[in-house]
DNA sequence: CTGTTAGCGCCTTCAG
DNA sequence: CTGAAGGCGCTAACAG
């Protein structure tokens, strides 16, 4: 593994000439340049970041924390985050938390020995001691995702208080009174925020929600199986479903399904996150679809620029992107015309 | 940001002594120990893996690199792999080539730069100079789910060659005749050989493939859109199509869609690779399923390996996997019965 | 059981 | 335009 020295000498310079010809710093004759570049090829020179990034304390890579790489909204977000970090000379190491707080801290830990540049996360918890963690190094973070109420911290994130308030306006245009609400675990923001929104659409249209019809559970297909089947046990057998994102969706769709509920005509069914086009034959349920891959960059934007300003301390940005509703079958039509 | 220096300042020992502590190597009494642990917590020191990677060769990193981890296939071995390298103490560095061996090549030389302790590497090309670059550095690779024919390396992939023909065999036990096979780019050996195995199933039931019903593209959704369309335009239109991966057989479902042409009442239709269970409700496709976990669990388990016995040179592995074929509603009944 | 010495490969500082 | 000295934070190798 040859080295600066080796390139150094093979070209009959000091081996800092050698470095200036690489970082293209300084001043070095064209000649030298010359001589020097043809020693790097002869010798298969690879310079050595890690030493690099010892001296300089940069190590160009960025970390990216989220809860499942295998959920397509995070996919696509990941998506995103890589293209603009790339495009800035990047590299990103990936880690999945499966939304346990514990592995959180553990790759913070870990990540932070790294001496990675810049955090971007996706908390598992609101109430997260990740963030305290890595601020206390004076490494930048942005928030993806999810609201970190009182932490004074970037954060890019989507509406979800106002998607839920839009589709649950939807049901009740379309005659639904009885609704039930599957969300996340408590403590998550965008679960939170998903009930708020529902709750604030039952108000405004003047419905008193009935405390039984607010489910929580895993942000996961399982959760959105049992939500649903808890749903179906209700004295009141709600009409439609406010599901809080694709996994717990598709959940609540096996569990109607095995129930025999036929959607949309005795459940209407809308939920968070579409699928990607690329990758769904049939479009069918109602969403409100959030655009992650404009969060990714976004994110990795901002993450970028106060690398560059060096400026942790100041204000703090907090960019919401709305979402937009997609209405597609499952949402069926108006329960008035049956 | 305090140093093993500071610590050992504190701690009233020799620096090497809290190393020795941290690491958790070589001779300490008890009581030297808990004093180090003391300064450790006092002073928040955290330590440098770039420092320690510069002297120990050891970056305790891995490489993935495929060409879009957007594809759920990918995203899912990309899952595989993160699972087995946490597990072992590693961190992975992902990224996407988009199929582009310029791309590849680009990353390859910058992970090498960052002297990450193995690949694992979805090459773009068959023929790909980025393994041959790795290999000159002396870094491990294992090659995932694409054949690099010639070349001696472990690699870890489906049998795609046994799934095109099981596939052609299902299409041709049904009463189909005339089978489109709409392919990826040639050179990559996954595309290859599910041509290959589509044409040894016609030979085998004693059918001379016509060339024209032999299409070529992207492995994408628009690749299938077109070929598709292709398909739809030959003087003889088949009636059956065999889609080499997941995003061909969604654009291809689309051409035919927009033509009017019914899945599986005019054309069977039948691929490669699954959704997750978690992303889809209505399953559709008949598929040739891959088990991409499992792929990225073993690649990387072998990759272990081979950093742990540092035999790079020995003789080199290929674990290849069935595929499972899952029968379902887009291969339609049997011609026959029509 | 503990410490000293000497670098890993690179680049900042200062001197030509 | 070029180079020598020194150190980033850590740990092998060798003493004691």
């Amino acid at each position: 593994m040859p080295t600066i020295h080796d390139v150094a000498k093979r070209a009959g310079v000091g081996s800092i000439t050698v470095s200036r010809v690489i970082n293209n710093s300084g001043y070095f004759s064209s000649d030298t340049r010359d001589r020097v570049e043809k020693a790097i090829v002869e010798l298969g020179y690879v310079p050595n970041t890690l030493a690099r990034s010892l001296r300089s304390k940069r190590t160009n890579t960025l970390a990216l924390l989220l809860t499942d790489i295998t959920n397509p909204f995070f996919t696509t977000l990941a998506r995103g985050v890589e293209d603009a970090a790339s495009a800035a000379g990047y590299t990103l190491i990936f880690c999945n938390s499966d939304e346990s707080a514990i592995k959180e801290s553990t790759y913070v830990t870990i990540l932070l020995q790294k001496q990675v540049d810049g955090f971007l996360l996706v908390p598992a918890q609101s109430k997260t001691s990740a963030i305290e963690l890595i601020r206390s190094r004076d490494v930048p973070v942005v928030v993806l995702d999810r609201a970190v109420p009182g932490m004074a911290v970037d954060v890019v994130r989507c509406d979800s208080e106002g998607g839920a308030h839009q589709l649950t306006q939807l049901l009740i245009s379309l005659g639904h009174r009885c609704i039930a609400s599957l969300s996340g675990p408590e403590g998550v923001s965008t679960a939170d925020d998903r009930v708020a929104g529902y709750r604030r659409a039952l108000q405004d249209a003047g419905i008193t929600p009935d405390a039984g019809l607010i489910l929580r559970g895993e942000l996961t297909q399982d959760g959105g199986y049992q939500m649903a089947q808890q749903a179906l046990q209700l004295p009141q057998r709600p009409t439609a479903i406010l599901a809080a994102n694709n996994f717990i969706t598709i959940g609540a769709m096996r569990a109607l399904q095995e129930a025999g509920v036929q959607v949309p005509q005795d459940m209407a069914l809308v939920g968070f996150d579409d699928l990607p086009p690329a990758m769904v034959t049939f479009p069918f349920f109602t969403v409100a679809l959030q655009p992650a891959y404009e969060m990714g960059r976004k994110a990795t934007e901002i993450l970028l620029q106060r690398l560059k300003s060096r400026s942790i301390n100041n204000s703090h940005k907090e960019v919401i992107f709305p979402t937009q509703i997609i209405v597609r079958r499952s949402s069926g039509d108006s329960i008035s015309q049956r």
